[in-house]
DNA sequence: ATTATCTATAGATCTATAGATAATGC
DNA sequence: ATTATCTATAGATCTATAGATAATGC
C-alpha cells in the first residue's frame, strides 16, 4: 500500500483543464482565466507530488505560478479547489494516454496484449500523476470527490470495450458481462500497481518485464488472445 | 483510484502495539504507556479514517482518548508519532487475520481457493484500516513510511510462501520465482483493490460474487489449483 | 521525591479577503 | 470605468511546551 516519491516528474502538457467549467472566478477575460489557471495548475502539480496537498500552502503555490496570493483567489475559490482542477487534468492526460495507446494497438490476434503493454507504458509514464490522485482524492469536497470516480471509472469502461469487443471477434473466450467487467478493473488496477509499489517493483523489474509477466498474469484467466497461444498453453499442461 | 469512506468501521482489537517499541516517551511506567497508547490509537484511528489525518487536529485525538492534550504530549513527540501507531497497528491486525486465515486454509487440492478466499474476507472486514494506510502513510517521516512499507512486504511474502509450497507439492503447475513473486503481489492488491474501489465494486457486487470472480481470474494463469478444474477448462475451450 | 496529569498559552502558521494600485479601453 | 493585480493583514487555527497541581511511595 506503501506510497514513496523517487522519481523526477515529468510536465503535465494540461490540455484544456475542462474542469476549470466548474469553478466560478472573479476575472471576466475567459482566455486569461483558462491561462492563468494552467500557470496555476502546472505550479500546484509539482508542489502536490513533492510535499503532498496538506503540507503546500497557498502562498507556495501562488509563488510557483508566478502570481501573487491575492490574484490566486481572483481564479479559484478555495485550495479545494486548486486540487480539484489539478485531478481533473491528471485524468484528462491519463486518459488521453489511454486513447492513444488503443488506437495504435490495433493487432488483431494479439490485440489485447498490445493494449496491456500501451497502458501499462502510461502508467508508468505518469506514475507519479497516478500516485497522487491515489493519496488525496480523499482530501476533496465530495462533490468532486464522486467527479474524479466517475473518470477513474470512465478509464475502466475503455478496456471494458476492448474486452467486449475482442470476445465479440472470437480472439478471447466468450466471457460474461461481469467477468469482463471485473478483469476490466483489474487491469486498470495492476496499472497502478506499478505506482504504488514502485517502491519494490521498479527495484527488481525492469518496465518491459513487469508489463511481460503482467500480460501472462491477465491472460491466464481470458484464455489467452488467440487460439495459437492456446495451444502453446495445452502443450504446457501435459 | 478513488476512495470513499461509508461503512461503519469496527473497532481495531490493536493487540501489542509492538511499533510502541519505537518511540520514546516521557513517562516511566511500561504498562501505563501500553495502555495509554492504545487509547490514543483507538481513538485516532477512527478520527483519521473520518476526517483524514491533517484534519484531525491533536486536541481531537487527546479529547476522544480521555487525556488531556498535556499528556498526550508525555506519550508521544509529535503528531506522526500517532500516526505511526496508527499505520503498525493496523498491519499488526491484517497480519494476524492473514495468518490465522492461512492456518484455517490447510485443503491440499483447493488450498489456493481457500487462502484467497480467507484473504479477501479479512480485506473485506478490514477496508477502511487498509484504505487509511493508502492514503496517508505518505505523512509519515520517511524513516517510518519504509517500516510500513516493509510490513506490506511481509505479507505478500505469506503468498510468496503458500504459492511457492503448492508449486513443490505438484498442486499448481511449475513456475518460476518471479512469476511467483509478481503473483503474490496481484494477490495482495486485488484484495486491496476491493477496499480502494469499494465506492464502485460494493454497490454491484457481493463480497462473495467478487471473490469468486477474482479466484477464477487468479488461478487462471496458475493452470489453476488441480488436474480436475484444469480438464473442465479444457472442455470449455472446445 | 517521584511520577503522572492538567491548564493555559506561546509561537508559528495559513487561508482568504479588503482595499489600494496599475493597466486597459471607451 | 472596468478589469486585473498586488500588498498587507485579519482572523482563525494548531502543535507543542512550560509550569502548576495532584497522586503515589519512601
Amino acid at each position: 500500500m506503501p506510497q514513496v516519491n523517487t522519481n523526477p516528474t515529468p510536465g503535465l502538457t494540461n490540455p484544456n483543464l475542462s474542469g476549470s467549467r466548474d469553478i466560478p472566478t472573479q476575472v471576466k477575460n475567459p482566455e486569461l482565466v483558462l491561462r492563468r489557471r494552467r500557470q496555476i495548475t502546472d505550479a500546484a502539480v509539482k508542489l502536490f507530488i513533492d510535499k503532498g496537498f496538506h503540507k503546500t500552502t497557498t502562498r507556495q503555490i501562488a509563488r510557483a505560478a508566478g502570481v501573487s496570493i491575492g490574484s490566486l483567489y481572483e481564479y479559484v475559490a478555495s485550495k479545494e479547489d486548486i486540487l480539484y482542477l489539478v485531478c481533473d487534468s491528471i485524468h484528462e492526460e491519463v486518459e488521453r494516454g489511454v486513447a492513444d495507446a488503443l488506437g495504435r494497438a490495433i493487432g488483431g490476434r494479439e490485440a489485447l496484449a498490445e493494449v496491456l503493454r500501451e497502458y501499462f507504458l502510461v502508467c508508468h509514464r505518469m506514475s507519479d500523476f497516478i500516485l497522487l490522485i491515489y493519496q488525496e482524492t480523499r482530501s476533496l469536497p465530495s462533490q468532486w470527490q464522486k467527479r474524479v470516480l466517475a473518470n477513474e471509472l470512465r478509464i475502466t469502461g475503455i478496456f471494458i470495450e476492448v474486452l467486449a469487443r475482442l470476445t465479440a471477434a472470437g480472439d478471447l473466450p466468450n466471457l460474461d458481462e461481469r467477468t469482463i467487467e471485473i478483469a476490466a478493473h483489474n487491469i486498470s488496477v495492476l496499472g497502478h500497481m506499478w505506482t504504488f509499489r514502485r517502491w519494490f517493483l521498479s527495484r527488481h523489474y525492469r518496465i518491459d518485464d513487469y508489463i511481460r509477466y503482467q500480460t501472462a498474469f491477465i491472460l491466464g484467466l481470458l484464455g489467452q488472445s488467440g487460439r495459437e497461444s492456446r495451444r502453446s498453453r495445452h502443450k504446457e499442461d501435459k
